[in-house]
DNA sequence: GTGTCAATTCGCCAGTTGACGATATGGAGA
DNA sequence: TCTCCATATCGTCAACTGGCGAATTGACAC
């Protein structure tokens, strides 16, 4: 396991936004579509993230029906993946961003991937809906 | 400690370039221009490595006479930098890159910096010395 | 002071990155 | 087979990054 194996895993884990995703899996397996609604992101640009994640061992995918679910891949091949995975375990917890998240992220799992679908890839709330400014 | 902090660490570590620094500086203090001569870079290239190093919290630097000494500043502020150097220590010892960089390194002690300013920040050896193409 | 010289800062350029909307893919149901 | 719809991929764009050489800074020697 050399430079390139450590570079795609410390790369994918020093971008906030993956990071975010990462903490939000923490809380368990998540559907796309559930992702998307938290971070209030575009729906390609959630893709990509989760596909760097993946190429970098640090999440996997499950096919269920018509959603793809995703988690953490502790176990994965990469010792980078399984190291940073326990690491970032212990930190950010109370950072008002990621501690924001947690709760949409309950929220999400309350109402499950299916009314998420329905809404659009967004949550119930306050918070604008991500639309056209 | 939150978002900030970490990418600046993060971000800091995911720099192959910057990683040899680290993995260089592991053998010990060491003084900016020995630096410039192991990674045959360019000087303002390597100082504003240092510089990012340095904010995260990743190194500490000691002036002395005219040369500036860098070293791994185990005991840092940061928890996110502390952890990283540890992680790194065990990490890509084996890596090719890493390994030579470790021999140049060996070399550059050997001789000292004075000897290496002299040069113009080279090292004695087969390698070409940077020069233009 | 003045000169010297290691290190830092500045200005520039090419390559990468993260965001987006539009389009393609592919599994499930009709 | 055809449609639907969640997800993936494509194409574009602005912002950031890492490299370089040139100019500046700041200790030290004289």
């Amino acid at each position: 396991m050399g430079l390139r194996a450590y570079e795609s895993v410390l790369k994918a884990v020093a971008d906030p936004t993956r990071v975010r995703i990462l903490k939000i899996l923490e809380g368990g397996e998540m559907c796309v579509c559930q992702v998307i609604a938290i971070l209030s992101l575009g729906q390609s640009t959630v893709s990509k993230h989760l596909f760097l994640l993946r190429a970098a061992g640090l999440i996997k995918d499950r096919r269920d029906r018509k959603w793809v679910h995703y988690s953490l891949d502790r176990g994965s091949d990469s010792p980078y993946a399984g190291r940073m995975l326990r690491n970032l375990r212990g930190w950010l917890s109370d950072d008002p961003i990621i501690a924001k998240d947690r709760e949409r992220a309950a929220l999400a799992r309350a109402i499950g991937p299916m009314a998420i679908c329905e809404r659009k890839m967004t949550l119930p709330g306050r918070r604008r809906p991500a639309g056209k400014r």
